[in-house]
DNA sequence: ATGAGTGCAAAGGCTTTGCATTAGG
DNA sequence: CCTAATGCAAAGCCTTTGCACTCAT
């Protein structure tokens, strides 16, 4: 959640604007403004972003900028895409630079909020997910634990 | 998964289109043959399917009245659309007629497929529900827990 | 007859792409 | 200079909607 992952200082910010530039690099592209002016989007916020949100923050890019240099952050492992209830795309750090947690979705307005889970419950899905493998034959990767409910404003 | 929430003969296809049935009713809708043969599609499956393939299985059935009876099936609380992974919209039953499961999902070929938690893990994630409502104020109503990884054809 | 359901086609809304221009290395 | 990046507009793609026709009650 925001004060754990993020809001750690502006130091951190510039320690992680310089991973993503790396990350980038990588794959022979440019850390470019409005690629810069994303990465911030995303780290000033406390949950994923849809297009929308990045636009309205970053005004003055255009939606297919957005749309591309998204696609590139993704592509470099900077940024994410989510699946959301109300199909728009939303947008959130890799999980490597913002930390790993999980969401909290209101089925009725679809916002999502970023939430961490317990250490104790981050063992049991380990574990689950070691016996589903086992199970199935699949190499499992990683999990996604979203809650669904309804958000203080539309309960 | 499949062997435990599927497939458990022909008598339970009957009891679960009757119960279909009952909830399109209650709508004040009719349970009419496309509706039926989409529930059929659903119950076939040991996975979400995509409309592509529902309109696969259901050969003539027109998209717009997939999507509309879906739809329906939906609101009666008979089938359950998912946050698409890629976007692409996929259904199945509803939790309380196919049971409560999971999703294993192929980062690579994009594939579903279902399977059950064990008691522990879901009693804990109904647990940390239960804390997350408290510190944010959701009011939250379920959980959905996926795994990332790729699938034995992919691996 | 009366309202629900169906099918076709057209419209929507989010996202991607083509192309000429600009900028970074 | 040369390739990547940008911006605008047009095209794509999944999904929804309008409308007339058919069907069940």
């Amino acid at each position: 959640m925001s004060e754990v992952l993020a809001d750690q200082g502006h130091a951190d910010h510039a320690v992680l604007h310089g991973a993503a530039a790396e990350r980038v690099a990588a794959l022979d592209q440019r850390y470019t403004a409005s690629r810069r002016a994303l990465v911030h989007a995303l780290l000033e916020a406390d949950r994923p972003l849809t297009i929308t949100e990045i636009l309205a923050g970053a005004k003055g890019m255009p939606q297919s900028s957005a749309y591309r240099n998204l696609t590139v952050l993704c592509e470099a492992g900077v940024a994410r895409r989510l699946p959301g209830v109300d199909d728009l795309g939303r947008f959130e750090l890799a999980e490597d630079l913002a930390g790993h947690h999980h969401h909290l979705q209101c089925t009725s307005c679809g916002t999502l909020v970023d939430f961490a889970a317990s250490p104790q419950l981050e063992r049991a899905l380990v574990e689950a997910a070691r016996r589903v493998a086992a199970e199935t034959g699949y190499e499992i990767t990683g999990h996604r634990l979203d809650f669904d409910g309804r958000c203080p404003a539309c309960a």
